[in-house]
DNA sequence: TAGCCCATGTAATTGGTTACATGATTGA
DNA sequence: TCAATCATGTAACCAATTACATGGGCTA
């Protein structure tokens, strides 16, 4: 086990981010961000208000240190760039397994207790989700070919090409997900319409609301 | 516009989740960290430290109220029911289109900056994440079948099963990426072997580190 | 009687975004 | 000259987790 990772128990990869960036080309804070919009900015983010202390972080801990200023004429920008024991924390961290946090989806919990609304509510909720991942897909497509052809050479492209493979993988299933929950939406009022010609047959049942209820899973 | 909603400016949804889950029954706190766990456990997290403070400014609110002490010999929970201004904020909630935030996916992050580290290194990471998935997937389609016999003559059930579908659909297609991402790395190092073999032919190029530079994107 | 589950709450801390403050350079 | 972009930083705020504090009841 690395030493260097024992004292980092809360943090949660901003440091690494910003360390692997650097590992491409020493830049400034500046446009570390601009970097991370376009490149990893499907999965990974990190605000001026991150950026700027963590730098001067990791240069009070030696991971980076300050190299020539960028000037071309305007004011002149702090270039960082990663040191031999930045690169070693780098690859250290490579080592220590990615963990999954709960994520917090409002889609989900909008159309969890979606009985609660109409399925007009839940079907332009789902609508609107599956436009972000039509447009997300299009772009994944277009950038992957992109950066294939760009990139042919550079080492670490395969890599780059993961990523992106992923937000692929995932657009085309929540896609289909959509559709699939906007069929149910339509067998819902089917049932519904139903229901409400044979009212009295057989009403909606509700659940227990004494204590000794059944739990929903 | 609901007015209601005018002063939700940072709000994330953890009302809304205890809101929803009041309007299944009255319960506790307590109980409402279990039903969490066991209900949207997948897609959303609540701790204590949320729950207790967000139930008291909610009753402050009129959004609930309390109801009859679940005593039962033992220390009586303090029950909470939603109330009719309650029931109504909810349904306007349902009506503000989900936004999504960008996640921090530290897997994702990992592999980006894979080509500072090995092919065994994504490997694992990949293959642990795989396991994750394939696990989860199980429970998925055992949990699905479970509620669709369970609760068939509940109103909500759909609901539930929408969620968990978005589940299934997003574990199969991450099964189907971390296959195809192994692969990826086999490739890898197919490459090299061949690189290495032909090494003064075509060296791997470097990414320019002048400022001049490519974007990566 | 020790340990677990029930049950509620507060305090400390962290991770992160947003707003604020400043100012130079460039181009329309 | 006005707006946009480059560029760096701090302060305020908020959401959320974790740790801490407390204590009753149940059962092995």
């Amino acid at each position: 086990m690395h030493s260097s990772h024992a004292e980092d128990k809360g943090r949660t990869g901003t440091a690494e981010a910003l360390l692997g960036l650097l590992s491409i080309h020493p830049m400034s804070g500046y446009e570390l961000r601009q970097l991370i919009e376009e490149s990893i900015g499907n999965f990974w983010n990190e605000s001026y208000g991150q950026i700027y202390p963590t730098l001067k972080r990791l240069e009070r801990n030696g991971l980076v240190r300050m190299g020539e200023p960028s000037g071309k004429g305007r004011r002149p920008a702090k270039v960082y760039e990663l040191t031999e024991k930045g690169r070693e924390h780098l690859q250290g961290w490579l080592e220590i397994p990615a963990q999954r946090r709960v994520p917090r989806n409002e889609l989900l919990l909008k159309l969890f207790f979606g009985d609660m609304g109409t399925t007009a509510q839940v079907r332009s909720q789902v609508q609107a989700f599956r436009d972000l991942h039509q447009r997300d897909l299009k772009r994944y497509e277009i950038k992957a070919r992109s950066i294939a052809s760009e990139y042919a050479n550079v080492p670490a492209m395969p890599y780059w090409l993961m990523t992106l493979n992923f937000g692929r993988a995932e657009s085309r299933a929540m896609l289909a997900w959509c559709d699939e929950t906007l069929q149910a939406c339509d067998a819902i009022d089917e049932q519904r319409r139903h229901q409400s010609s044979g009212e009295v047959a057989s009403g909606p049942m509700e659940l227990p609301r004494n204590e000794e209820h059944d739990a929903v899973g």
